[in-house]
DNA sequence: AACCTTTGCAACCGCCTCCAC
DNA sequence: CGTGGAGGCGGTTGCAAAGGT
């Protein structure tokens, strides 16, 4: 546990970014109390203060040296539509099929991307024809209908009404609480029937839409069995979903 | 140019799961 | 088998930058 008194919160500085990077380096990414612990003591010359929770947090989203940054390439955005259809909101399970994105990125793209959708909805527009295609999936098509611009990441109640009211002051009249409600219970509806019926249903989506992705093998090594987006139990169950190719992960290979 | 709104993203919170004891 | 700690996950918040008026 890191001295409590002294716990730091908020943005991490670059100095604090280059210490969590050396205890990395040091002790691995997997003991992050103990990193807390040993960085937060006085031998460690220059305290870092933060939480093991923080401190992996930090590691994972932003000082990883497998990340992605930048905007999401067309496939990366296709394929997590088309596993958020699948999974619903596993964003960490849709982390692993995009090697070098975050399940926070992902995360965060999905909320903008239904931010969009729902604003497109409240115009009256279509949908844009790709995100059209990426949302056509199994779950809508049972649900016989249009998936909900509501069954998006952070679909608490709470955050449904924040939507609620982001979306409909203007427009109450067209979307009432009838509706919202209905497409909440029916999102959820749908993300539990894939989470059940996904493995079979979707290998043949998946062979369908998604075939144009390259099928590679992880390269990246980094901390082998420890590091970030390694194959999990699941994602052997799954071996159609393809892993996105990423040069950057050859400069982990040792 | 100033102000307001929207967007994108880093970070935190609280709950859950796993595992060692 | 029960318990506690650590890590993981999903949801939420806050803020800075970008865009619009």
């Amino acid at each position: 546990m890191v001295q409590s008194d002294e716990v730091r919160k908020g943005p991490w500085t670059e100095q604090e970014d280059f210490k969590l990077v050396s205890f990395v380096g040091l002790f691995g990414d997997r003991r992050w109390d103990f990193i807390a612990k040993v960085s937060g003591l006085k031998v460690a010359g220059d305290r870092l203060n933060r939480t093991g929770k923080s401190c992996r947090l930090r590691w994972v989203n932003y000082l990883h040296p497998g990340l992605k940054r930048g905007k999401m390439t067309p496939h990366e955005e296709r394929l997590v539509l088309e596993l958020q259809s699948k999974w619903g909101n596993r964003w960490s399970r849709i982390a692993r099929k995009l090697p070098g994105r975050t399940d926070n990125e992902i995360k965060n793209y999905w909320r903008t991307h239904m931010r969009k959708k729902a604003q497109d909805k409240k115009k009256g527009s279509s949908v844009p024809s790709t995100e059209h295609h990426a949302m056509n999936s199994q779950a809508s098509k049972e649900a016989g209908e249009e998936i909900s611009f509501y069954d998006t990441g952070g679909s608490t109640i709470s955050n449904q009404k924040k939507q609620i009211k982001q979306v409909g002051e203007e427009h109450e009249q067209e979307i009432s609480m009838d509706d919202i409600w209905k497409d909440i219970d029916l999102s959820e509806e749908n993300s539990l029937h894939n989470e059940d019926t996904g493995c079979n249903n979707n290998n043949n989506n998946n062979n369908n839409n998604i075939s144009y992705l390259p099928k590679t093998s992880q390269s990246w090594e980094y901390n082998s069995t420890d590091s970030l987006w390694v194959m999990d139990a699941e994602s052997m169950l799954f071996p159609e979903v393809p892993m996105i190719d990423d040069p950057y992960f050859s400069c982990y290979t040792n």
